[in-house]
DNA sequence: TCGCTGTATACTGTAGGCAGTCGACGACAA
DNA sequence: TTGTCGTCGACTGCCTACAGTATACAGCGA
Protein backbone atom coordinates (compact mmCIF):
# COMPACT_ATOMS: atom_id res chain seq x y z
CA UNK A 1 0.00 0.00 0.00
CA UNK A 2 1.12 3.59 -0.62
CA UNK A 3 1.66 5.37 2.47
CA UNK A 4 -0.79 8.21 2.57
CA UNK A 5 1.67 11.29 3.02
CA UNK A 6 1.24 11.33 7.12
CA UNK A 7 -1.91 12.89 6.62
CA UNK A 8 -1.21 16.89 6.94
CA UNK A 9 -4.30 17.42 9.36
CA UNK A 10 -4.45 20.20 12.01
CA UNK A 11 -1.03 21.25 13.24
CA UNK A 12 0.86 18.47 11.99
CA UNK A 13 3.78 19.75 10.11
CA UNK A 14 4.50 18.13 6.96
CA UNK A 15 7.34 16.41 6.23
CA UNK A 16 9.87 15.57 3.45
CA UNK A 17 9.70 11.55 4.42
CA UNK A 18 13.05 10.54 5.13
CA UNK A 19 13.19 6.51 4.95
CA UNK A 20 10.82 4.72 7.51
CA UNK A 21 7.50 5.97 8.80
CA UNK A 22 8.59 6.14 12.70
CA UNK A 23 11.58 8.47 11.63
CA UNK A 24 8.97 10.32 9.54
CA UNK A 25 7.12 10.37 13.41
CA UNK A 26 9.88 10.92 15.12
CA UNK A 27 10.41 14.27 13.11
CA UNK A 28 6.67 15.31 13.20
CA UNK A 29 6.41 14.86 17.40
CA UNK A 30 9.98 16.58 17.94
CA UNK A 31 8.64 19.19 15.81
CA UNK A 32 5.29 19.72 17.82
CA UNK A 33 7.43 19.45 21.24
CA UNK A 34 10.01 22.44 20.13
CA UNK A 35 7.35 24.59 18.34
CA UNK A 36 5.45 24.30 22.11
CA UNK A 37 2.19 22.96 20.16
CA UNK A 38 3.09 20.13 22.65
CA UNK A 39 3.01 21.85 26.44
CA UNK A 40 5.77 20.16 29.10
CA UNK A 41 4.44 17.29 30.73
CA UNK A 42 1.41 16.79 28.69
CA UNK A 43 0.18 13.03 28.11
CA UNK A 44 0.57 11.53 25.15
CA UNK A 45 -1.25 8.65 24.09
CA UNK A 46 -0.20 6.86 21.47
CA UNK A 47 -3.67 6.12 19.67
CA UNK A 48 -4.05 9.94 19.26
CA UNK A 49 -0.73 10.77 18.00
CA UNK A 50 -1.38 7.70 15.62
CA UNK A 51 -4.96 8.88 14.44
CA UNK A 52 -3.58 12.38 14.15
CA UNK A 53 -0.54 11.52 11.81
CA UNK A 54 -2.41 8.75 9.58
CA UNK A 55 -0.29 5.44 10.64
CA UNK A 56 -0.85 3.05 13.46
CA UNK A 57 -0.17 2.86 16.89
CA UNK A 58 3.51 1.02 16.00
CA UNK A 59 5.59 3.55 14.76
CA UNK A 60 4.51 6.13 17.02
CA UNK A 61 5.57 3.88 20.14
CA UNK A 62 8.94 3.36 18.12
CA UNK A 63 8.96 7.31 17.81
CA UNK A 64 8.37 7.70 21.13
CA UNK A 65 10.82 5.68 22.43
CA UNK A 66 13.53 7.55 20.01
CA UNK A 67 12.28 10.32 21.65
CA UNK A 68 12.83 9.23 25.20
CA UNK A 69 16.38 8.24 24.43
CA UNK A 70 17.41 11.62 23.72
CA UNK A 71 15.36 12.87 26.58
CA UNK A 72 12.21 14.18 24.71
CA UNK A 73 9.78 12.57 26.36
CA UNK A 74 9.97 10.64 29.79
CA UNK A 75 8.15 7.05 28.90
CA UNK A 76 6.60 5.56 32.20
CA UNK A 77 6.20 2.03 32.02
CA UNK A 78 2.28 1.12 31.47
CA UNK A 79 1.22 4.73 31.80
CA UNK A 80 2.73 6.34 28.63
CA UNK A 81 4.72 9.09 27.52
CA UNK A 82 5.02 12.22 28.68
CA UNK A 83 6.68 15.66 27.49
CA UNK A 84 9.75 16.02 29.45
CA UNK A 85 9.49 19.18 31.50
CA UNK A 86 13.06 20.39 32.16
CA UNK A 87 13.28 22.18 35.79
CA UNK A 88 15.59 25.08 36.21
CA UNK A 89 18.43 22.83 37.68
CA UNK A 90 18.32 20.19 35.00
CA UNK A 91 18.50 23.02 32.14
CA UNK A 92 21.51 24.14 33.90
CA UNK A 93 22.99 21.56 34.42
CA UNK A 94 22.72 20.32 30.77
CA UNK A 95 24.37 23.96 29.76
CA UNK A 96 27.10 23.18 31.63
CA UNK A 97 27.52 19.92 30.27
CA UNK A 98 27.24 21.12 26.86
CA UNK A 99 30.47 24.05 27.98
CA UNK A 100 32.27 20.79 29.27
CA UNK A 101 31.58 18.86 25.57
CA UNK A 102 32.40 22.45 23.18
CA UNK A 103 35.18 23.71 25.28
CA UNK A 104 36.99 20.47 24.69
CA UNK A 105 35.47 20.30 20.97
CA UNK A 106 37.25 23.83 20.46
CA UNK A 107 40.71 22.62 21.49
CA UNK A 108 40.68 20.02 19.57
CA UNK A 109 39.54 21.59 16.72
CA UNK A 110 42.36 23.88 17.02
CA UNK A 111 44.61 21.03 16.80
CA UNK A 112 43.33 19.90 14.24
CA UNK A 113 42.66 23.04 11.81
CA UNK A 114 42.58 22.27 8.31
CA UNK A 115 41.62 25.49 5.72
CA UNK A 116 38.69 24.08 4.38
CA UNK A 117 37.06 23.10 7.93
CA UNK A 118 38.01 26.89 9.06
CA UNK A 119 36.62 28.06 5.49
CA UNK A 120 33.33 26.34 6.41
CA UNK A 121 33.23 27.80 10.00
CA UNK A 122 33.98 31.11 7.86
CA UNK A 123 30.87 30.43 5.84
CA UNK A 124 28.35 29.29 8.25
CA UNK A 125 29.47 32.39 10.20
CA UNK A 126 28.81 35.04 7.63
CA UNK A 127 25.42 33.46 7.12
CA UNK A 128 24.71 33.64 10.59
CA UNK A 129 25.91 37.58 11.12
CA UNK A 130 23.61 38.19 8.28
CA UNK A 131 21.00 36.54 9.20
CA UNK A 132 21.20 38.67 13.14
CA UNK A 133 21.79 41.96 10.98
CA UNK A 134 18.46 40.86 8.91
CA UNK A 135 16.94 40.37 12.40
CA UNK A 136 15.81 36.87 11.38
CA UNK A 137 16.12 34.78 14.33
CA UNK A 138 15.15 31.32 12.96
CA UNK A 139 18.20 31.56 11.11
CA UNK A 140 20.17 32.93 13.27
CA UNK A 141 19.80 30.25 15.78
CA UNK A 142 19.87 27.54 13.12
CA UNK A 143 23.27 28.84 11.87
CA UNK A 144 24.32 29.36 15.59
CA UNK A 145 23.21 25.23 16.34
CA UNK A 146 25.58 24.08 12.60
CA UNK A 147 28.35 26.60 13.77
CA UNK A 148 28.62 24.96 16.95
CA UNK A 149 27.91 21.25 15.44
CA UNK A 150 30.62 21.91 12.64
CA UNK A 151 33.31 22.84 15.51
CA UNK A 152 32.60 19.73 17.26
CA UNK A 153 33.04 17.83 14.01
CA UNK A 154 36.20 19.60 13.42
CA UNK A 155 37.52 18.15 16.81
CA UNK A 156 37.96 14.85 14.67
CA UNK A 157 36.17 12.64 17.46
CA UNK A 158 33.37 11.26 16.34
CA UNK A 159 31.69 10.13 19.92
CA UNK A 160 32.53 13.41 21.40
CA UNK A 161 30.64 15.61 18.49
CA UNK A 162 27.76 13.19 18.58
CA UNK A 163 27.60 13.57 22.00
CA UNK A 164 27.54 17.35 21.74
CA UNK A 165 25.40 17.40 18.88
CA UNK A 166 23.31 15.82 20.90
CA UNK A 167 23.36 17.55 24.08
CA UNK A 168 22.89 20.79 22.14
CA UNK A 169 19.69 19.87 20.23
CA UNK A 170 18.37 19.75 23.56
CA UNK A 171 19.48 23.23 24.72
CA UNK A 172 18.73 24.53 21.79
CA UNK A 173 14.70 24.23 22.92
CA UNK A 174 15.17 27.02 25.32
CA UNK A 175 17.99 28.83 23.69
CA UNK A 176 15.56 30.76 21.42
CA UNK A 177 14.82 33.54 23.38
CA UNK A 178 18.39 34.15 24.91
CA UNK A 179 19.62 34.21 20.83
CA UNK A 180 17.38 37.32 20.43
CA UNK A 181 19.06 39.27 23.29
CA UNK A 182 22.39 38.57 22.61
CA UNK A 183 22.52 38.70 18.70
CA UNK A 184 25.63 40.44 17.62
CA UNK A 185 27.91 39.94 20.69
CA UNK A 186 27.52 36.12 20.22
CA UNK A 187 28.58 36.58 16.70
CA UNK A 188 31.64 38.36 17.39
CA UNK A 189 31.98 35.52 19.68
CA UNK A 190 32.25 33.31 17.31
CA UNK A 191 34.26 35.22 14.96
CA UNK A 192 37.01 35.38 17.14
CA UNK A 193 36.83 31.46 18.03
CA UNK A 194 37.34 30.86 14.27
CA UNK A 195 40.50 32.79 14.20
CA UNK A 196 41.47 31.13 17.36
CA UNK A 197 40.99 28.20 15.76
CA UNK A 198 42.45 28.80 12.27
CA UNK A 199 45.82 30.04 14.26
CA UNK A 200 45.99 26.93 15.94
CA UNK A 201 46.01 28.16 19.36
CA UNK A 202 44.36 25.92 21.66
CA UNK A 203 44.21 27.32 24.87
CA UNK A 204 42.58 31.06 23.42
CA UNK A 205 40.17 28.57 21.69
CA UNK A 206 38.83 26.75 24.33
CA UNK A 207 39.25 29.97 26.45
CA UNK A 208 37.11 31.73 24.16
CA UNK A 209 34.35 28.30 23.59
CA UNK A 210 33.94 28.37 27.29
CA UNK A 211 33.30 32.17 28.02
CA UNK A 212 31.28 31.81 25.03
CA UNK A 213 28.84 29.16 26.12
CA UNK A 214 28.96 30.54 30.10
CA UNK A 215 27.77 33.83 28.69
CA UNK A 216 24.72 32.10 27.04
CA UNK A 217 23.68 30.21 30.60
CA UNK A 218 23.87 32.99 32.51
CA UNK A 219 21.86 34.62 29.99
CA UNK A 220 19.05 31.81 30.41
CA UNK A 221 19.22 31.32 33.68
CA UNK A 222 18.80 35.04 34.36
CA UNK A 223 15.72 35.25 31.50
CA UNK A 224 14.00 32.12 33.41
CA UNK A 225 14.54 33.96 37.01
CA UNK A 226 12.51 36.76 35.53
CA UNK A 227 10.01 34.80 33.54
CA UNK A 228 8.96 32.19 36.48
CA UNK A 229 9.40 29.32 34.54
CA UNK A 230 6.42 27.48 32.88
CA UNK A 231 3.03 26.85 34.15
CA UNK A 232 3.70 24.12 36.75
CA UNK A 233 5.21 21.16 35.31
CA UNK A 234 2.96 18.50 36.65
CA UNK A 235 1.93 15.13 35.04
CA UNK A 236 -0.82 16.43 33.26
CA UNK A 237 -3.48 13.84 32.31
CA UNK A 238 -6.67 15.52 31.53
CA UNK A 239 -9.72 13.64 29.84
CA UNK A 240 -8.24 14.24 26.59
CA UNK A 241 -9.75 17.91 25.14
CA UNK A 242 -10.53 16.01 21.81
CA UNK A 243 -7.39 17.79 20.35
CA UNK A 244 -3.40 17.60 20.47
CA UNK A 245 -2.57 21.01 19.00
CA UNK A 246 -2.43 23.23 21.75
CA UNK A 247 -3.07 23.20 25.37
CA UNK B 1 -1.87 -15.23 29.96
CA UNK B 2 0.83 -15.54 32.81
CA UNK B 3 4.35 -14.62 30.96
CA UNK B 4 6.51 -17.76 30.64
CA UNK B 5 9.36 -16.46 32.30
CA UNK B 6 11.92 -15.49 29.44
CA UNK B 7 12.19 -19.12 28.05
CA UNK B 8 15.81 -19.42 29.76
CA UNK B 9 16.47 -22.17 26.88
CA UNK B 10 20.11 -21.81 25.62
CA UNK B 11 23.03 -19.22 26.29
CA UNK B 12 20.00 -17.10 27.17
CA UNK B 13 20.31 -15.76 30.92
CA UNK B 14 17.96 -15.51 33.34
CA UNK B 15 16.93 -12.15 34.47
CA UNK B 16 14.75 -11.33 37.84
CA UNK B 17 12.26 -9.62 35.03
CA UNK B 18 11.88 -6.06 35.82
CA UNK B 19 8.60 -4.42 34.88
CA UNK B 20 8.23 -4.98 30.85
CA UNK B 21 9.35 -7.13 28.50
CA UNK B 22 10.80 -4.45 26.23
CA UNK B 23 13.23 -4.36 29.22
CA UNK B 24 13.89 -8.01 29.94
CA UNK B 25 14.94 -8.32 26.48
CA UNK B 26 17.00 -5.45 26.73
CA UNK B 27 19.21 -6.83 29.46
CA UNK B 28 18.77 -10.28 27.81
CA UNK B 29 20.35 -9.63 24.67
CA UNK B 30 23.04 -6.39 26.52
CA UNK B 31 24.00 -9.54 28.57
CA UNK B 32 24.80 -11.56 25.57
CA UNK B 33 26.88 -9.00 23.64
CA UNK B 34 28.90 -8.12 26.40
CA UNK B 35 29.56 -11.82 27.45
CA UNK B 36 30.18 -11.92 23.92
CA UNK B 37 28.28 -14.75 22.87
CA UNK B 38 26.97 -12.31 20.19
CA UNK B 39 29.85 -11.09 18.27
CA UNK B 40 30.72 -7.51 16.85
CA UNK B 41 29.69 -7.30 13.45
CA UNK B 42 26.77 -10.21 13.68
CA UNK B 43 23.09 -9.54 12.03
CA UNK B 44 20.49 -10.43 14.83
CA UNK B 45 17.51 -11.52 13.20
CA UNK B 46 14.22 -10.60 15.25
CA UNK B 47 12.57 -13.74 14.83
CA UNK B 48 15.51 -15.85 15.67
CA UNK B 49 16.19 -13.90 19.31
CA UNK B 50 12.37 -13.61 19.51
CA UNK B 51 12.05 -17.18 19.29
CA UNK B 52 14.76 -17.89 21.87
CA UNK B 53 13.83 -15.47 24.16
CA UNK B 54 9.80 -16.80 23.95
CA UNK B 55 8.55 -14.07 23.22
CA UNK B 56 7.30 -12.14 20.16
CA UNK B 57 8.98 -9.92 17.73
CA UNK B 58 7.57 -6.86 19.00
CA UNK B 59 9.30 -6.73 22.42
CA UNK B 60 12.62 -7.66 20.84
CA UNK B 61 12.40 -4.87 17.69
CA UNK B 62 11.73 -2.41 20.95
CA UNK B 63 14.84 -3.60 22.79
CA UNK B 64 17.20 -3.15 19.86
CA UNK B 65 16.02 -0.44 19.88
CA UNK B 66 17.17 0.49 22.94
CA UNK B 67 19.77 -0.58 22.50
CA UNK B 68 20.94 1.18 19.27
CA UNK B 69 20.46 4.44 21.25
CA UNK B 70 23.10 3.24 23.64
CA UNK B 71 25.48 2.29 20.89
CA UNK B 72 25.04 -1.41 21.81
CA UNK B 73 23.91 -1.95 18.00
CA UNK B 74 23.73 -0.11 14.75
CA UNK B 75 20.28 -0.12 13.26
CA UNK B 76 19.75 -0.02 9.41
CA UNK B 77 16.53 0.37 8.05
CA UNK B 78 15.06 -2.45 6.06
CA UNK B 79 18.03 -4.44 7.23
CA UNK B 80 17.48 -4.85 10.53
CA UNK B 81 20.09 -5.01 13.94
CA UNK B 82 23.84 -5.66 14.09
CA UNK B 83 26.12 -5.86 16.55
CA UNK B 84 28.08 -2.58 17.14
CA UNK B 85 31.64 -3.51 15.47
CA UNK B 86 33.98 -0.66 17.64
CA UNK B 87 37.15 0.32 15.88
CA UNK B 88 40.02 0.70 17.74
CA UNK B 89 39.76 4.53 16.97
CA UNK B 90 36.15 4.66 18.72
CA UNK B 91 37.28 2.84 21.18
CA UNK B 92 40.12 5.31 21.53
CA UNK B 93 37.71 8.26 21.52
CA UNK B 94 35.26 7.13 23.55
CA UNK B 95 38.11 6.71 26.24
CA UNK B 96 38.71 10.34 25.63
CA UNK B 97 35.35 11.24 26.25
CA UNK B 98 35.17 9.05 28.99
CA UNK B 99 38.44 11.52 30.70
CA UNK B 100 37.12 14.42 30.26
CA UNK B 101 33.22 13.68 31.30
CA UNK B 102 35.00 11.60 34.55
CA UNK B 103 37.34 14.42 35.34
CA UNK B 104 35.03 16.79 35.19
CA UNK B 105 32.94 15.15 37.69
CA UNK B 106 35.96 14.11 39.68
CA UNK B 107 36.35 18.03 39.89
CA UNK B 108 32.92 19.10 40.83
CA UNK B 109 32.45 16.21 43.70
CA UNK B 110 36.00 17.73 44.99
CA UNK B 111 33.70 20.27 45.36
CA UNK B 112 30.66 19.24 46.85
CA UNK B 113 32.34 16.35 49.03
CA UNK B 114 29.63 15.56 51.83
CA UNK B 115 31.41 12.89 54.67
CA UNK B 116 28.47 10.42 53.83
CA UNK B 117 29.23 10.65 50.30
CA UNK B 118 33.48 9.78 50.84
CA UNK B 119 32.13 7.21 53.21
CA UNK B 120 30.20 5.49 50.07
CA UNK B 121 33.05 5.83 48.22
CA UNK B 122 35.28 3.59 50.87
CA UNK B 123 33.04 1.26 51.08
CA UNK B 124 33.07 0.79 47.11
CA UNK B 125 37.15 0.82 47.34
CA UNK B 126 37.62 -1.64 49.93
CA UNK B 127 35.37 -4.15 48.41
CA UNK B 128 37.26 -3.37 45.56
CA UNK B 129 40.42 -3.91 47.01
CA UNK B 130 39.32 -7.01 48.40
CA UNK B 131 38.23 -8.52 45.36
CA UNK B 132 41.51 -8.00 43.55
CA UNK B 133 43.55 -9.32 46.34
CA UNK B 134 40.84 -11.97 46.05
CA UNK B 135 41.99 -11.96 42.05
CA UNK B 136 38.26 -11.91 41.45
CA UNK B 137 38.53 -9.50 38.11
CA UNK B 138 34.90 -10.28 37.61
CA UNK B 139 34.12 -8.08 40.85
CA UNK B 140 36.99 -5.98 40.69
CA UNK B 141 35.17 -4.86 37.21
CA UNK B 142 32.12 -4.39 38.85
CA UNK B 143 33.42 -2.45 41.65
CA UNK B 144 35.93 -0.33 39.37
CA UNK B 145 32.34 0.46 37.45
CA UNK B 146 30.37 0.84 41.05
CA UNK B 147 33.21 3.50 41.88
CA UNK B 148 32.95 5.64 38.98
CA UNK B 149 29.68 5.82 38.75
CA UNK B 150 29.26 6.89 42.31
CA UNK B 151 31.63 9.86 41.90
CA UNK B 152 29.51 11.05 38.93
CA UNK B 153 26.36 10.64 41.10
CA UNK B 154 28.68 13.18 43.61
CA UNK B 155 29.43 15.44 41.43
CA UNK B 156 25.40 16.98 41.69
CA UNK B 157 24.95 16.97 37.91
CA UNK B 158 22.68 14.66 37.25
CA UNK B 159 23.00 15.39 32.99
CA UNK B 160 26.57 15.01 33.49
CA UNK B 161 26.40 11.47 35.83
CA UNK B 162 23.92 10.21 33.70
CA UNK B 163 26.29 10.84 30.33
CA UNK B 164 29.31 9.74 32.29
CA UNK B 165 27.90 6.14 32.98
CA UNK B 166 26.17 5.46 29.57
CA UNK B 167 29.76 5.60 28.02
CA UNK B 168 31.22 3.72 30.92
CA UNK B 169 28.74 1.32 30.31
CA UNK B 170 30.02 0.97 27.04
CA UNK B 171 33.68 1.50 27.81
CA UNK B 172 33.35 -1.60 30.34
CA UNK B 173 32.85 -3.57 27.03
CA UNK B 174 36.78 -3.82 26.13
CA UNK B 175 38.25 -3.05 29.77
CA UNK B 176 37.86 -6.34 31.53
CA UNK B 177 41.30 -7.53 29.77
CA UNK B 178 42.91 -4.08 30.60
CA UNK B 179 42.02 -4.53 34.41
CA UNK B 180 43.58 -7.95 35.09
CA UNK B 181 46.75 -6.16 34.07
CA UNK B 182 46.24 -2.97 36.27
CA UNK B 183 45.34 -4.60 39.69
CA UNK B 184 46.50 -2.98 42.54
CA UNK B 185 48.00 0.25 40.70
CA UNK B 186 44.53 1.19 39.75
CA UNK B 187 42.97 0.43 42.97
CA UNK B 188 46.03 2.46 44.86
CA UNK B 189 44.70 5.23 42.23
CA UNK B 190 41.62 5.21 43.20
CA UNK B 191 42.31 5.42 47.05
CA UNK B 192 44.44 8.57 46.53
CA UNK B 193 41.22 10.10 44.26
CA UNK B 194 38.96 9.45 47.20
CA UNK B 195 41.44 11.10 49.48
CA UNK B 196 41.14 14.38 46.86
CA UNK B 197 37.69 14.17 47.25
CA UNK B 198 37.49 14.20 51.16
CA UNK B 199 40.33 17.37 50.87
CA UNK B 200 37.71 19.11 48.54
CA UNK B 201 40.68 19.37 46.64
CA UNK B 202 39.60 20.05 43.04
CA UNK B 203 42.46 20.43 41.54
CA UNK B 204 43.77 17.18 42.44
CA UNK B 205 41.06 15.43 42.10
CA UNK B 206 40.90 16.52 38.67
CA UNK B 207 44.45 15.63 38.08
CA UNK B 208 44.39 12.26 39.73
CA UNK B 209 41.05 11.37 37.80
CA UNK B 210 42.66 12.60 34.46
CA UNK B 211 45.79 10.60 34.96
CA UNK B 212 43.94 7.60 36.36
CA UNK B 213 41.67 7.11 32.93
CA UNK B 214 43.94 8.34 30.35
CA UNK B 215 46.32 5.30 31.86
CA UNK B 216 43.74 3.09 31.50
CA UNK B 217 43.33 4.24 27.95
CA UNK B 218 46.83 3.93 27.18
CA UNK B 219 46.72 0.35 28.76
CA UNK B 220 43.82 -0.53 26.03
CA UNK B 221 45.14 1.10 23.19
CA UNK B 222 49.17 -0.93 23.86
CA UNK B 223 46.88 -4.10 24.65
CA UNK B 224 44.95 -4.09 21.67
CA UNK B 225 48.18 -3.13 19.28
CA UNK B 226 49.39 -6.35 20.62
CA UNK B 227 47.07 -9.00 20.11
CA UNK B 228 45.64 -7.10 16.70
CA UNK B 229 41.76 -6.75 16.48
CA UNK B 230 38.94 -9.01 16.05
CA UNK B 231 38.17 -11.28 13.17
CA UNK B 232 37.52 -8.57 11.16
CA UNK B 233 34.44 -6.40 11.75
CA UNK B 234 32.31 -6.58 8.77
CA UNK B 235 29.08 -7.20 7.99
CA UNK B 236 28.40 -10.94 8.18
CA UNK B 237 25.04 -12.01 6.95
CA UNK B 238 25.39 -15.45 6.89
CA UNK B 239 22.57 -18.41 5.72
CA UNK B 240 21.66 -17.90 9.31
CA UNK B 241 23.79 -20.87 11.22
CA UNK B 242 20.39 -22.18 12.95
CA UNK B 243 21.73 -21.14 16.52
CA UNK B 244 22.61 -17.69 17.84
CA UNK B 245 24.83 -18.45 20.97
CA UNK B 246 27.78 -18.83 20.29
CA UNK B 247 30.14 -17.61 16.45
C1' DT C 1 -20.92 15.33 54.26
C1' DC C 2 -17.02 12.26 53.85
C1' DG C 3 -14.75 7.99 52.80
C1' DC C 4 -14.73 3.57 50.56
C1' DT C 5 -15.68 0.29 47.09
C1' DG C 6 -17.21 -1.35 42.64
C1' DT C 7 -17.61 -0.53 37.88
C1' DA C 8 -16.61 1.48 33.51
C1' DT C 9 -13.37 3.37 30.44
C1' DA C 10 -9.32 4.25 28.14
C1' DC C 11 -4.80 3.25 27.49
C1' DT C 12 -0.67 0.48 27.30
C1' DG C 13 1.83 -3.99 26.35
C1' DT C 14 2.01 -7.80 23.50
C1' DA C 15 0.81 -11.12 19.87
C1' DG C 16 0.19 -12.56 15.22
C1' DG C 17 0.00 -11.76 10.42
C1' DC C 18 0.56 -9.58 5.85
C1' DA C 19 2.98 -7.10 2.30
C1' DG C 20 6.96 -5.01 0.47
C1' DT C 21 11.87 -5.17 -0.16
C1' DC C 22 16.54 -6.47 -0.11
C1' DG C 23 20.06 -9.85 -1.06
C1' DA C 24 21.69 -14.23 -2.86
C1' DC C 25 21.91 -17.70 -5.99
C1' DG C 26 21.42 -19.84 -10.41
C1' DA C 27 20.58 -19.70 -15.35
C1' DC C 28 21.39 -17.71 -19.60
C1' DA C 29 23.79 -14.91 -23.01
C1' DA C 30 27.98 -12.61 -24.76
C1' DT D 1 34.69 -17.40 -18.40
C1' DT D 2 32.34 -13.24 -17.20
C1' DG D 3 28.46 -10.20 -16.88
C1' DT D 4 23.42 -9.70 -16.57
C1' DC D 5 18.80 -10.97 -15.54
C1' DG D 6 15.23 -13.49 -13.19
C1' DT D 7 13.64 -16.16 -9.42
C1' DC D 8 13.52 -17.44 -4.68
C1' DG D 9 13.98 -16.97 0.08
C1' DA D 10 14.11 -14.41 4.20
C1' DC D 11 13.57 -10.62 6.86
C1' DT D 12 11.95 -6.13 8.07
C1' DG D 13 8.20 -2.59 8.55
C1' DC D 14 3.74 -1.96 9.51
C1' DC D 15 -1.12 -3.03 10.78
C1' DT D 16 -4.92 -5.11 13.38
C1' DA D 17 -6.49 -7.21 17.37
C1' DC D 18 -6.62 -8.84 22.10
C1' DA D 19 -5.52 -8.95 26.99
C1' DG D 20 -4.14 -6.77 31.13
C1' DT D 21 -4.09 -2.72 34.00
C1' DA D 22 -4.43 1.74 35.97
C1' DT D 23 -7.45 5.67 36.59
C1' DA D 24 -11.75 8.17 37.21
C1' DC D 25 -16.35 8.33 38.46
C1' DA D 26 -20.58 6.97 40.66
C1' DG D 27 -23.00 4.72 44.13
C1' DC D 28 -23.20 3.12 48.68
C1' DG D 29 -22.57 3.17 53.64
C1' DA D 30 -21.16 5.56 57.88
Amino acid sequence: MVRSELANSGAAPKIPRPATLRESVFEAILELIIRGSLSPGQHLAESELAEMLGVSRQPVREALQMLSGEGWVDLRPGHGAFVHAPTVEEADQLLAVRTLLETESARLAAANATPDGVARLREVCARGLAAVQADDVESAVAANSELHALVTELSGNRVLSELASQVSRRVRWYHTPVARQRGHASWEEHTRLIDAIEAGDQGRAEQIMREHTEHTRRSYLEQRAEAPAEPAPMPQRRRRPRSLSAS
